[in-house]
DNA sequence: CAACCGCATGTAATCGTTTTCATCGTTCGC
DNA sequence: GCGAACGATGAAAACGATTACATGCGGTTG
């Protein structure tokens, strides 16, 4: 592979020249630079980046780091960052560590020295203690801050609002008794939504009983599994909460199986809004939230302080959540006769036909399985 | 941020002494050892990598190069890559390019230097010429390679015989008339499905006809549009067979809205297996295929060749396909009693709960709804 | 007892850049 | 014409590691 000193040496220029050439970092002849140029194309030169940023101390590259990369949530996030990135010209390092705070710490120290700026889910509030010291030194943000976060970049879903809303939605279809099927202990965004489920309760005038409140850890089984929980309730709640969409795909299965009818016999709402929801039956209403612009927001926030190599300060931004109505919580369903099946989640359309489809979602949801 | 230097200074050995404790190149003495290792862990010394791969040659990272981010499959190869990498203490870059055979150029161009090896998914054979020659002289691994990839790693899914199974199983259910709707014309996965079932229908006696094959592009959209397509066909045919799930999923809207029953009225089935074609209803047949395990192979396949920077030999792989009956192609589907909505995809179960469903999941999958 | 050997460690070259400072014509203002 | 200013270029010092080679030192061996 050419380095820069067969290039200077075939152009006969200095090492310096050439170097200047690729950065535009000052003067150069219109001449010698086509020149140049052409000679690198030739030799088919391309700056080590290792050697550059080893002076410069910059590596134009950021990390990611998840709890896990299963799901469709993760999976939109790394692609909301991945786009922001390709069109700031970044490179990104994605790393996933499993539980403990022990290991995010090796995680995060294995990526030093390689990046300029780290974008980290934290799972719990206890992995916080770990990022915090690190975070005063290097640019980090995080994508799920608790109430007591530390001091650095920060963006979150609308945990809180999200949640209220779906309770506050099926309040106002008339249940009185409304379970929730809760996230993992310690989870941030579980304990928001739980709030939001509290306060959703209390502003409608319903007693909040713990008795209601089913633990679970955000996967399918876990909400098959709370299933005979809510069964086994007296009286029995009329309708359910679940702090995520694959824990109501779980309690749906369950209640078939035990023939319960939803909306009927018990309404559910989700949160999320992955892509099966739509499809399920009945289609399961949920809250609404944008792992794409979430990643990308996250980037550009990072941004400032990666290029300047600072430690990102307290600015917090909120991406909101919407509530989806669909068949599952028993709301009449806005709009019928739209095309079923035909959702967008993508950005841009990568044919044109899709356009049609596009439209239909941006005005209403609603499904009609 | 401490340098080698710093620790060599506090510890009063030579950088050589400390770098070799770091790297356990050579002997160094106990003593000296855990004493450097002390210094070092108090000034928080973790070496540069950069100057470390300017010198070794070696990043200890390798890149990903898909077409795009979005979707389960390529969100389930990222996370088998992770998975193994992170086992193998090798980081991961990932990076989307979008279409053109340009980008894929630049796109590689940018990685550079950046890592020791490359997996890339190609999506069409014009993509072929551009990894081509980069191949011969850097480890590559291809992900889908047609039939006449270039000359390294290549890695690939059984499409030809997942997709002449699945026709195999519409012909053998009796059907005469098996329509196909096709990939978008040139992507190398989708050229080998449709040369799947082509060589089906000759198998069972079955004519080819043009007429029967529609022409889509992988998207849910282009699903719902080949509907008209086949609705026109006389005689229309008994059942199709889907390049992708997404377009199945589609093509059930549509069927669903003409008021075309299925599995009685048309039989349908799909590829990819993703995880909503379990929750479809009906459930859709389809083809599984498991991208995760994908990514972890491919990334084995690589390794040796990124450790020792020698370019990937022609060594392939093909990862099977399998038939995954449920109701929409109206076969009888195995077994009745089984938990619903209860399937894994994980590998390694986040809590105990999830044991039994594993169990369940590994014995049969058709779907009861 | 001298030669040798192996272990532990130090010295210094090297990797491929960026960037500061110096140099060297030209041109310009006066 | 002469020094200043300026534009284009080169020389050389970092950046922070790895590693070949040299060195010193005690203990074995013939």
């Amino acid at each position: 592979m050419a380095t820069i000193r067969d290039v200077a040496r075939e152009a006969g220029v200095s090492i310096a020249t050439v170097s200047r050439v690729f950065n535009q970092t000052a003067l150069v002849s219109e001449g010698t630079a086509t020149h140049v140029r052409s000679i690198a194309a030739r030799l088919d030169y391309w700056p080590n980046s290792a050697a550059r940023s080893l002076i410069t101390h910059r590596t134009n590259a950021i990390g990611v780091l998840l709890p896990d990369l299963y799901g469709e949530f993760f999976s939109e996030v790394i692609r909301g960052i991945d786009l922001a990135a390709r069109q700031e010209k970044y490179q990104v390092l994605v790393s996933s560590f499993h539980a403990s705070a022990e290991t995010i710490v090796s995680a995060i120290r294995a990526l030093r020295g390689r990046i300029d700026g780290l974008i980290v889910m934290v799972p719990d509030a206890d992995a916080h203690t770990a990022i915090q010291e690190f975070a005063t030194r290097f640019p980090v943000v995080l994508l799920n801050p608790g109430a007591n976060a530390p001091e650095c970049g920060a963006l979150s879903i609308a945990n809180y609002d999200g949640a209220f809303a779906a309770v506050d939605h099926l309040a106002k279809l008339g249940h009185r008794s409304i379970g929730i099927l809760r996230g993992p202990l310690g989870n941030l965004d579980a304990e928001e939504r739980a709030r939001g489920y509290r306060d959703a309760l209390a502003a409608n005038g319903l007693a909040w009983d713990e008795a209601l409140e089913v633990g679970g850890d955000f996967t399918e089984s876990s909400g098959f599994q709370a299933a005979a929980d809510f069964a086994r309730m007296r009286p029995r709640p009329s309708a359910v909460f679940c702090a995520n969409d694959y824990m109501a795909i779980g309690l749906l299965s369950a209640l078939r199986d035990a023939e319960v009818r939803v909306p009927e016999d018990m309404a559910i709402c989700g949160f999320d809004d992955i892509a099966i929801a739509h499809y399920l039956t009945p289609a399961l209403t949920t809250v609404r939230v944008d792992a794409c612009s979430l990643g990308e927001r996250a980037l550009h926030q990072l941004l400032p302080f990666a290029r300047t190599r600072r430690p990102a300060d307290g600015q917090r931004e909120v991406l909101p959540a919407s509530l989806v109505v669909r068949r599952s919580c028993g709301a009449p369903v806005p709009g019928t006769g739209e095309a079923r099946g035909a959702r967008s989640r993508r950005r841009t359309p990568s044919s044109p036909s899709h356009h049609r489809d596009e439209r239909l979602a941006a005005g209403s949801d609603g499904a009609t399985a």
